[in-house]
DNA sequence: TTTTAACACGAAAACGTTTTCGAAACATTT
DNA sequence: AAATGTTTCGAAAACGTTTTCGTGTTAAAA
């Protein structure tokens, strides 16, 4: 076994000091050619690699960024995280990442782990649980400490960081207006419950769209489902929602629904109810993940760019961390939607 | 702005020796109570918190275990990530991620920004490219240099480490034993080319179930697809591939396709062309994404457990490395597979 | 021949910990 | 009073780097 071999291996190999070592694997013009080359030569064939812990410790620097998302699972979220591998690696950064599961708890371990000098930044989209709760001091602290953070997505006002952002609101209301154009009386919104501001921004969206054109939002056309119940492997209650939504209104005749489940699952439900899609009712989507292409019809949707989005909040965290100013005059940069159109649109 | 505090500064503020405060803050019997006290509530005044770089470097254990694989915006690798993560979070490791996008280079460069102290371990998938040219040095040196590894999923028997794997054999035939229980005659297989093992071995297990009930394989009704000008947005060219399988095949009234994809977009060319499922044609599919579960008809398919072998990856790793006898008796753990049956199948 | 400059290298500090060992201060036993 | 034991603490080394500064040697200039 070849265990690693260090800068003070070779110096007592080939009897010169460290520092001799350090400088010619460096190419200093301190050191004769000689030794140069005896030391290079020496420490290529034993393959030497510098210690990046060690490096990390004397330049109080890690080349690493941390990640904490609120679930792996996901398409978005694995999306931006490509985007921030892709753009980190690039300029020589690694990536921890840090899963809160949703959770508080979960969110404040995972930051407590890695703000001990293990990264030198985070990027990070907010659990629902701290949304809810409100309690942002694990945010400050590290910000506090002079640890920069960048949050994308799920972004809260209150704390000071760069921030990178779908425009919700106007992603939503270009997807309403969509529907609007091609005909739809009678709209139907399937969102959140409003804590999680990206979907109360869908819904303002929704509303302005409709207001725009002069059509009074109708409350019993909007769903906010409760996911409380919902899980990864039970779609039932959802389905319900749903079903009792198109039974008691069955004027409806376009749905925009915030995420892809609630799209897809409006169409099944709709197709068991007999109705056509999109001759009956049209449908529009939020997140351009598999399912709204592979879809059956595949659905028209509104596509939030994740892996730019994870790109630009790594250019924007590496940035600061390399000019140290993070002190002040932080941005939130705008990341624009996209409508796709497929075939649950005409 | 509060930056973090050290045992020197904790020292020369309370006017004691490095040292003792290190002791004190461990509640060292060596030092008297008084100033134990002191120390600790002076320490948890400022939020001291240990320098995990320091510690890394003066242990020699980092606490984080590298993850490669070849894509994350995949279902199946982040539910992977997701046991990693899970299992290593709880025993208090860190997980960095590394992506190879499926290339020889990347691979072998982010390994080498990792094995140079960043971490303890790897877990890892082989990429595509690496299969193909079957280069494994990196693999082979690094394990050479004393950092223990476990491959899942895509492993190759070459490395000497620790391995899980899907049976992805028997996954295969069980699934096509259950078509050919439910009364299929003709059943076609659409699979990758065989440098990935992972298809190939699945194609095996299709052939095994097919002989087992004294079918004779049929070389027309195997689609080994052509994935190179398969991209993320271009799906036409499989398309066309399924179709021409179709209408060279009428007879076809099964089909196992080796992933999600090739099954649902099988099931869509089989729709067009006016087949009903599972009545005209019966379809399972390997991977238990989004995709199976929300089609339509629901895709009956074969569930690897990702996050089982993400757990069992991890766990395989940390006992490696905190019981560092890496040398041998190197295990591969096999994780069923299950038949999880939806509308596609009677 | 003496002074100065250039060259080649090493010692040591620093990053932030933990831990071993030695030693002062005090208390207890003979 | 002397010997021994206990308590409490600090110095220093170690982990693997980089970098500053000092110094001895040699070559060039006066």
């Amino acid at each position: 076994m070849n265990k690693k071999v260090t800068l003070k291996q070779i110096a007592r190999e080939l009897d010169v000091s460290i520092s001799t070592v350090s400088k010619a694997l460096k190419n200093s013009k301190e050191i004769s050619e000689d030794t140069r080359e005896k030391v290079q030569a020496f420490a290529k064939l034993y393959n030497y690699k510098p210690n990046n812990i060690a490096l990390s410790l004397k330049n109080r620097k890690t080349k690493t960024i941390g990640v904490i998302i609120p679930e792996i699972v996901h398409h978005f979220f694995s999306k931006v995280i490509r985007g921030i591998e892709l753009y980190a690696n690039n300029k020589g950064y690694n990536v921890i990442v840090g899963l809160s599961n949703e959770s508080f708890d979960k969110e404040v371990i995972n930051m407590d782990m890695l703000a001990n000098g293990s990264i030198d930044g985070f990027i990070l989209s907010i659990s629902k649980e701290t949304l809810l709760q409100q309690d942002y001091h694990h945010f400050n602290e590290t910000i506090n400490q002079g640890m920069p953070i960048v949050m994308f997505d799920r972004v809260v006002k209150e704390i000071n960081c760069d921030k990178v952002v779908v425009d919700d609101f106007k992603g939503a209301k270009i997807a309403v207006e969509k529907l609007i154009e091609n005909k739809c009386k009678n709209i139907a919104l399937i969102t959140t419950k409003d804590y999680v501001n990206v979907g109360r921004y869908r819904t303002q969206g929704y509303i302005s769209a409709l207001e725009e054109y002069n059509i009074m939002p109708q409350p019993n056309l909007i769903l906010k489902v409760d996911d409380e119940s919902l899980t990864e492997y039970n779609l039932v209650s959802l389905e319900n929602e749903i079903k009792d939504l198109f039974m008691g209104n069955p004027e409806i005749d376009g749905v925009f629904a915030v995420n892809e489940i609630y799209a897809i699952t409006a169409m099944k439900i709709a197709r068991k109810l007999g109705k056509e899609i999109p001759d009956d009712i049209q449908v529009i989507g939020f997140t351009d993940g598999v399912l709204s292409k592979h879809a059956i019809p595949g659905l028209t949707t509104v596509s939030q760019h994740g892996q730019r989005i994870g790109e630009k909040a790594a250019e924007l965290l590496i940035e600061r961390i390399e000019n140290e100013y993070f002190t002040d005059n932080f941005q939130t940069v705008v990341v624009e939607t996209e409508l796709i159109e497929r075939e649950s649109t005409k």
